[in-house]
DNA sequence: AATGAATGAGGATTCATTCAT
DNA sequence: AATGAATGAATCCTCATTCAT
């Protein structure tokens, strides 16, 4: 009875927003999530909305963007790795992004990326300039390195790259869509590991069998 | 003396408007996408729409579904070839399933079920159960045969898949989705042929240096 | 019961919703009028509305600006008739305008320009430089002409005719704003008789007595 | 140490907001004005209006109202002259008239009370009631004494004193509404002179030639 | 069979008002 | 006394759907 009926939090009430509208744009896309849905999850009114965001599309773009960050550092690890050698590199680095993929919810944001690229194409952009790009670019020099030292075979390392990488994205896919359509679960840990083994023995010039 | 405002054409119009709409629920996502640009480009009126599908939700699982058909073709050959060497048997398949994303808009329809899975939750049933749960159990039932005969090595076979078409998966969408806002070009042919050959050297346990 | 629940009449419907709109505008002006009730007094649903006028504010440019020519006319007359002497011409015009604001709408129109000038400049320039302004020039010039014929006392010929026009304006913001307000009932003829006889003794060099 | 956040200023507060106010609905009518805007022009918060004002509206009807005063002044001093000749009364009272629109925000005013009449009846009625009926009442004595007293021509007082004012109120209208909007700037004293003057001639028995 | 004018429910956005601080 | 974060009713506008032609 004495509840107060609201409380005055500018500091948090932009971050739960925005986890709230990451809830719901994850799980019905730009255009058929509500703001009443929103407002509602982050335990706020819809004009309250209004008070930390100047309309949906930016309330979109910075959830989208403020999911690019903790990606970015993983990245930064990955490049401290590079002396190592590649045959321990590979396994503990996909090792690493698969235990993200169970804390960061990168299905989420792939599926709002994949799926409003077109209608935000600044969106595709930063993820291409900022993550996908730098990262690739990042391991591309990894899997070059690695070829001048005579560690892998020749071929081209950007190609190297898209085969060690696609199985997790593939997996983060499958568990945000095909899973909850009946598809059987599935041990992304799991999957890095062989696929780690499997295509780095493949990959390799000497094989460590 | 007058020529009629609009004929009959009951036979190709259905297809003529999934056409269109392919285009536009690509492009846009369902939410997004008008029925005013879908009957434009398809050269039909609003109406006219509704002549043919009862409804917008009726029209995008019909645009999916049609969508399904020639993948499913696809797998049918697949298996066909079952009793080749595993080791001949997938760099083939996976050469035929590049070729494809050349032609078929498998890129357009993976980002439509992407997006839209949990707001049409039937079309990732019907993916998972006719398309991509189908292909991943001819498959693992390929895989599992090439264990069995001491083609490959052993893993879990379905772990094995997931590294076989992943890449050709990543590649669509850098083509559908990267490549548009700044991504360099992607030749998904060679893709398939370089992860094929560097695979399937992880996977073979003889060698084919 | 056999009532079509409406019909079609794209001819006529935009002059409908104009005449609707211009009711609602002069009562409320441009900010309260809703278009809920624009609507109604046309008798069609709110989206009819944007099957003419692209939004709020452009159905009032039309609105207005529609409201245009009708005086633009008067302006015409008035120029036609620049041989006769002025001691005939002035009263004759000014009869001529009083009987145009029994019948045209003059005060509803007045009314917007007045109220929302800042809000709509343009609005506002449209009214000086194609009706107002354009009727000044007009009527400067005669006013010049009766000056150098020796018709009419010297002056500044601008002020004679803002001496000339003001009391029909006041008249007609009489009629609109205070005679609803409790305003006793003002007949607009009369008063441009009295006042065309009047100043006119007064502009003379001969005085017509 | 700490400046406070704010201070008591109960005395001079109400004067200020309604000075802002004015401006701002003056600018952009009743229905657009912001709170907010008038806030920050008045120097406070949107919450501290509160504390001065029950809503809006009372502003509003508090702006308007503060502005009659003045007027009222111009009325009694018209009054206070009512023994001087009529061909020196009418001149010198448009004369003041003409320099109060200098000083007072007669044009802002009239715009209010023109645009928001409906809105808000009492408005009009105060005016009509307060100030413009009265001052029409005042003034058509003044003229119907003059009649009888022989020095003006016989004719309809009230008529007469739109005759006498309206060039005033045109002024005002065109220095608020067109000349902003590309009109050439207007000498409202100068027009009051020549008005009076030329008016005057034809108002009076005996010509001053 | 085809059209496109008309509809109206649904959702984003604004802003006067309240109230915890 | 003053603030400004929070509210939510009010309103514009969109667009899938219907239906007179």
């Amino acid at each position: 009875m004495k509840q107060p009926r609201w409380q005055r939090r500018s500091e948090e009430r932009p971050a739960e927003i925005c986890a709230a509208a990451l809830e719901v744009f994850a799980e019905k896309g730009f255009a058929a999530a509500k703001l009443d849905e929103i407002a509602a999850r982050a335990g706020v009114s819809k004009g309250t909305l209004y008070l930390y965001f100047k309309d949906k599309a930016e309330l979109f773009r910075d959830v989208v963007q403020s999911a690019v960050s903790p990606n970015l550092q993983a990245l930064e690890n990955a490049v401290a790795l590079s002396e190592i050698p590649f045959a321990q590199l590979y396994p503990m680095f996909l090792g690493r992004v698969a235990e993200m993929t169970t804390r960061v919810p990168i299905g989420a944001v792939a599926k709002m990326v994949i799926g409003e690229s077109r209608n935000f194409p600044e969106l595709a952009k930063v993820w291409h300039d900022e993550v996908v790009g730098k990262a690739l670019a990042t391991m591309t020099t990894l899997v070059e390195r690695a070829i001048k030292r005579g560690e892998i075979r020749d071929g081209d390392p950007r190609l190297y790259v898209f085969s060690m990488m696609a199985p997790l994205l593939m997996g983060v896919l499958w568990r945000e869509i095909l899973q909850p359509a009946g598809g059987a679960p599935l041990d992304i840990q799991e999957l890095a590991r062989q696929h780690a083994r499997t295509l780095l023995s493949g990959m390799l010039v000497e094989q460590p069998r």
